[in-house]
RNA sequence: GGAGGAGUGACCGAGCGGCUGAAGGUGACGGUCUUGAAAACCGUUGUACCGAAAGGUACCGGGGGUUCGAAUCCCUCCUCCUCCGCCA
């Protein structure tokens, strides 16, 4: 959620910002209710204060003089209630489209309608040419029994799948070592609740907009999260933090699951768009201070490419563009791991900086040296996902034998083998 | 799942229709004293909104109601505790 002072200051900025980022919300209209709650709560304020002053005197009074003066007060209670009828209209109405407001992207963010028009920052690790036809990585999958998509669909529709044996002990092996390494990095572990109330989903920016994305237990009105973004993130909601606790960073092992409604037909094949998957994500819940959160965002991005790069996966990093962004995104950096099979870059990161956003939603703050009560900044990164991210430690490590090599850092987590190997 | 009990400021805890934004204590901060520290003593110590300010308004788990007036009474939701049942 944006600052309304803010928005009063410069709505143009508010409104360029949306446009760029293209969604679509009336500023003017939200400028024209905050004023009319503004003056309707002066009004209401000025009634209150006569009420309260009359009330007082009340007692003091003789049983005639009374009358008279609850006659008053019964006209106060009329215009009162007026006003009340009035702002219980508007304010939700406001409220509602607070929320739909987009946090303006910050201005190195490239203009652009959508990932197409991403800016390559730069490029790392040596993608590798075959001198052998290579395999995919559902037919090195199949090949080496680690996947079997068919039973998953069987048993739980498309885009399901199960990992199995050496499939199952490799997506170990990675979360494992990803989160290993944060922990080693001084990032708080935390096993997370998946089930979240609205309010979290509301609080991280996830709400309204990505109902239709996600599994929503209406019994309970609870909500399947999409990312483990959304428990760390919201850990501290409605509270007060102490400057000397910043920043807090948390990391978290979690499944994720997606409806991904809207993407059918896209990304069909293989493990690449699933309906659920395991992701460490890395949070960081940061001072109010701009400079330092470009810092932090440097940090959760090296972070991640320490991981890849300990994997030996050749990697870009893009600069998402305007029309790339969510609502709250200040800035975002995805990290697209090459995938042979794809013949390109595939998205397996998503380095994001909010600002206040996030935590104004949340009610999330803290009080600084000064004593002073203000708004922590969020920022989130994947470690790394599982299986998407097989996809390319599978289909780059294989070799003309249908094996593949086990990476080096990830032997330790695999009983010190170096091959997946064909059962004879 | 059934039956009871409870939610007050950073924390503990009083209040149970007007004198209460809220006693008392702890903690924190400032000061006196001291070579320094401790102890003792004195003082300060909530958030949000409107306002240039003075000041005003709201908030005692959330929401709604009764009343001229609610932290105090009623309804509802949430959370926690105790006992019983069930269970990885």
């Amino acid at each position: 959620m944006i600052d309304i002072k803010l928005l009063r200051e410069n709505p143009q900025l508010f409104k360029d910002g949306a446009k760029a980022k293209r969604f679509d919300v009336n500023i003017d209209t939200l400028l024209d209710l905050d004023s009319k709650i503004l003056s309707a709560r002066q009004m209401l304020q000025d009634i209150v204060t006569e009420k309260n002053r009359i009330g007082k005197e009340i007692p003091k009074l003789q049983p005639l003089e009374k009358q008279s003066v609850l006659a008053e007060l019964g006209k106060l209670k009329e215009k009162e209630a007026a006003l009340n009828d009035e702002l219980k209209h508007i304010q939700p109405e406001f409220d509602a489209l607070m929320l739909e407001v987009p946090q303006p992207p910050s201005p190195e963010v490239p203009l652009g309608l959508d990932d197409t028009e991403n800016v390559e920052w730069y490029k790392r690790g040596e993608v590798r040419t075959f001198d052998f036809e290579p395999k995919d990585h559902m037919q090195l999958g199949q090949a080496l029994d680690m996947i079997d998509m068919e039973r998953g669909v069987k048993l739980a529709g498309t885009r399901n799948y199960f990992l199995k044996g050496d499939g199952a002990i490799l997506h170990r092996a990675v979360m494992n070592f990803a989160m290993d390494f944060m922990i080693s990095r001084g990032y708080t572990p935390m096993i997370v609740p998946l089930l979240m109330r609205n309010e979290a989903m509301r609080g991280t920016g996830y709400f309204p907009g990505s109902e239709e994305q996600t599994y929503q237990m209406e019994r309970d009105e609870l909500n399947l999260v999409g990312t483990a973004e959304v428990p760390l993130t919201a850990y501290y909601m409605n509270e007060m933090l102490t400057e000397k606790q910043l920043p807090v960073k948390f990391v978290a092992m979690s499944s994720c699951f997606r409806r991904e409604a809207g993407a059918a037909g896209k990304d069909t094949y293989g493990l690449y768009r699933i309906h659920q998957f395991d992701k460490v994500e890395q949070v960081i819940i940061g001072e109010n201070d701009e400079q330092k959160s470009i810092q932090y965002h440097q940090e959760i991005l090296s972070n991640s490419e320490a991981v890849l790069q300990a994997l030996g996966l050749p990697y870009r990093v893009v600069n998402v563009c305007s029309g790339d962004l969510g609502r709250g995104q200040v800035q975002k950096f995805d990290i697209e791991t090459w995938m042979p099979s794809r013949k390109s870059y595939g998205e397996t990161h998503s380095a994001s900086r909010f600002y206040e956003f996030q935590a104004r939603r949340l009610n999330l703050k803290y009080k600084t040296e000064q004593k002073k009560n203000v708004f922590c900044h969020t920022l989130n990164n994947t470690v790394i996902a599982s299986p998407r991210v097989l996809i390319p430690i599978m289909e780059l490590y294989q070799n003309a034998d249908g094996s593949i090599t086990i990476p080096t850092v990830l032997r330790p987590y695999m009983g010190g083998r170096e091959r997946i190997e064909p059962k004879q």
